[in-house]
DNA sequence: GCCAACGTTGGC
DNA sequence: GCCAACGTTGGC
């Protein structure tokens, strides 16, 4: 099952088209406009330490993939903003920091164990929350949305991605 | 604060 | 390689 999934978004690689994502963000961590207000309006997404979100952006994630930046362990969960990626891969600063919360003892300097890459908010948009979110039929296959979904990255489909624009214009 | 879901760890 | 225990996520 891990290797169908894993091929399925290896020839979405290959086909050299441009993926979506929906990426959590703890706001009280970083929130939409705090990283608008960053230079360049990017930030590095550090802290995943789930191998299945890390391989998403180690392995799958292209410059300009389109990211919905979705806000997670608030009053209001959901989507707030929209992003994209705006980096190649590279190693999580985080795990080598025995000061940082994302300290990984296990990581190694020449073998890092996680990897990152750099997210750039484009515009803050109107919350969209999870029960307008689940009211949508179009979107009845989102991760998300699924029972005890807690992988904070995961793959957004074209169809879904166009709902959800025309959603946030709404 | 509760709790369901799920990933990771570690003994065997 | 199994699986119980434990820790974390995240909505409510």
């Amino acid at each position: 099952m891990c290797s169908r999934f894993f091929y399925f978004w290896f020839y979405l690689f290959l086909r050299d088209e441009m993926n979506y994502w929906l990426m959590k963000s703890e706001p009280d961590d970083a929130s939409i406009d705090d990283v608008l207000a960053m230079s360049g309006q990017t930030i590095a997404w550090y802290g995943v330490r789930n191998y299945q979100a890390r391989n998403f952006m180690r392995d799958a994630m292209q410059v300009g993939d389109g990211v919905l930046f979705y806000h997670s362990g608030c009053a209001v969960p959901g989507i707030a903003g929209l992003a994209e990626v705006a980096s190649t891969p590279y190693p999580d600063d985080t795990q080598f920091d025995p000061k940082s919360k994302y300290f990984d003892p296990k990581a190694e300097r020449e073998n890092p164990r996680w990897m990152l890459v750099d997210v750039r908010a484009l515009r803050k948009t109107r919350l969209i929350g999870l029960p307008e979110l689940r009211q949508q039929e179009a979107l009845a296959e989102m991760q998300i949305l699924r029972r005890g979904n807690r992988l904070s990255i995961t793959p957004v489909s074209a169809a879904e991605w166009r709902h959800i624009a025309k959603l946030m214009k709404a």
